[in-house]
DNA sequence: ACCAATGTAAAACGATCGTTTTACATTGCA
DNA sequence: TGCAATGTAAAACGATCGTTTTACATTGGT
């Protein structure tokens, strides 16, 4: 395996299961198995590896949300959960960790966030037939919702906005 | 005003804006307006802060939430977030910059979840006239999404949660 | 065979972390 | 009047932070 993807794997592992302030790099050199001077030729700083773990999740998590109806943007929620755990969303929680003062940080929380909620839109229209932005917006609203509740709920959680987002389509549709 | 009051305001106040791991002792005592010795008299140490803080938190929140009806608990968010601001759950945010290793932080996210579950329940019991756990859960999600949607689409999409969670109440009414 | 690239191991950098201590000022009550 | 409590200001604690540097080993290409 590449040296670079390791290096982001293993600091994705890290910033999710312990925080980002809390991950220090000699932890991440020891996870990702390679010298520190290696590491900083490679990753620049903390704050450039924090903002590539993002753009890396990023990609991993929109791949899984080309869908076309609703319910399977919830069934890729239970897929991921099941995989990668629930301990709430990593871009909102570097955000929250910075105070928004990264600005490499900021950018790839913004982008994410933008793109995600484009896509919901995209779904929501797809599955609907139309455009409906208020449906969207709840849609979106209850994707958010699980993500965060599933962290104290479990992952019963997500069926549970599942069947909600069935509920609010359906009487969109009549 | 007292000055435990004082610090533990000052702090919370931090923590929120600017993250728990990210502010320092230093800055902690500069925004509470007394020296060092005092406020480890006072507070023991940094994470007996943070719990005291949560406590504290829990106190007032969940003081906003005696309401009788569904759409009352999410008035009840439009007041917060207006005052408050929306920078998502300070709860899940304390555990998630812990990695939940720190006792007296994650007891105290634990106890206000468990309690904020048991509220969203009765509320919804109210409202409807006799218990409904899964529809409960489904206001649950709802409320938790909102909160964390808003930190990035603003608070409006506190109202957008609200209209959803009357739908479903409806539903669930005939 | 040799140079340049790329890696490791480990020490060192100054800064800052959470916390304790020292020395001193102010206060309220007996 | 005087003692005990409670506060401040500031230095100091060892640990750890993110980062750089020094010294050396391994490799691949011409």
């Amino acid at each position: 395996m590449d040296l670079t993807t390791k290096l982001t794997a293993a600091a994705e592992r890290l910033f999710d299961r312990h925080g980002f302030m809390a991950t220090g790099m000699d932890r991440l050199t020891e996870a990702a198995g390679m010298s520190s001077r290696t590491l900083y030729k490679n990753a620049g700083s903390k704050a450039a590896l924090m903002a590539r773990v993002l753009t890396q999740r990023d990609r991993r998590f929109m791949a899984r949300l080309e869908v076309q109806t609703v319910d399977a943007l919830f069934a890729a929620l239970e897929d991921w959960v099941r995989v990668e755990g629930c301990r709430g969303c990593l871009f909102l929680r570097s955000r929250a960790e910075t105070g928004g003062d990264t600005p490499e940080i900021a950018e790839a929380v913004a982008a994410h966030k933008e793109a995600f909620h484009r896509r919901v839109g995209e779904v929501v229209a797809t599955d609907l037939g139309c455009e409906d932005p208020v449906l969207a917006e709840q849609v979106l609203v209850l994707f958010e919702g699980a993500t965060h509740a599933a962290v104290y709920r479990g992952a019963q959680t997500v069926s549970a906005a599942k069947a909600a987002a069935a509920i609010l389509l359906e009487r969109a549709r009549s």
